[in-house]
DNA sequence: TCAAGATTGATGCACTTGCATGAAAATGGT
DNA sequence: ACCATTTTCATGCAAGTGCATCAATCTTGA
């Protein structure tokens, strides 16, 4: 049975403090990528599904499972990032319909590019601003809701 | 000075959860507002924003500070809720250049149905899934990210 | 084995967003 | 008072997204 009482003004706050901090946060990450003359947060996200998928590869039905897209997102994603050289559709071997993808060289070297730009906006904006320890709690404050 | 250290292990990990979970509930808000026949958050956002300015209204681009859209989004946005009868353009009586907007008595109701439909799913899928006391927890960790 | 149904991925079309730019009014320095 | 600059908001066009639907292949059950 799920709950049906009321929100209490406190889960009020933290949603929306959740809600403001993501947005926000995300909301300068694209920027500085954008700054940096590098693709969108997306693109990122993608390639390194594909990275850690190896040589086997993936199918766009898992890679749409990993990323929360809809499925003709995701075909669409895939053909700009073939299009940019970052990744190949390769037709599936046993399974007629599908493909697999895998990441070009290319596509780790930009995975890497953007990492350097990613990892340090989220250092200077969300780590840092944290108390020893916090991230933990914060982690372990957010497991129940994945 | 901004620090420049590496991410920890930690970090990252409450870095992506915080993503994740929040990625993940709006998009579960948004499909439950949708099979609701209802708009999107940002509507609701936009109209709670005049709802509390009351009869002084609210300029376009104090709207635009809140919702951490960009100006020709707002603009956009404007348009579709006035088109839709949820709010109003008015000529700024001082300021020829500007106009301030008010909500309608539509906008209004739409506001109770909307949130109607966001506060549970809220609770379902945020609230009740903490533990008692984490909200507040919560709201405190993620206070210095805002 | 074969037809019905499910799964995989793409795509036409309408709508939304991003980007650059524009028009109109206000502001500020001289 | 005047011109240059800034502020406020809108908009044309290109690119991306949402929705519905399609074609191709695979799976299942009789």
């Amino acid at each position: 049975m799920t709950e049906d009482r009321k929100l209490e003004e406190l889960e009020i706050i933290a949603w929306a403090r959740l809600l403001k901090v993501s947005t926000r946060l995300l909301d300068v990450v694209e920027r500085e990528l954008k700054a940096a003359g590098l693709p969108q947060l997306a693109w990122y996200d993608a390639l390194l599904e594909l990275h850690r998928a190896g040589e086997a590869g993936l199918r766009p039905a898992d890679l749409q499972k990993e990323m929360l897209l809809p499925q003709y997102n995701v075909s669409r994603l895939i053909d700009r990032l073939e299009g940019a050289g970052y990744a190949v559709r390769i037709p599936h071997p046993e399974d007629g319909r599908g493909q697999v993808l895998q990441i070009t060289e290319a596509g780790r070297v930009l995975i890497r590019r953007m990492w350097r730009v990613y990892r340090r906006t989220v250092a200077e904006n969300f780590a840092s601003k944290l108390g020893k320890g916090d991230a933990g709690r914060l982690a372990e404050l957010l497991k129940p809701l994945l």
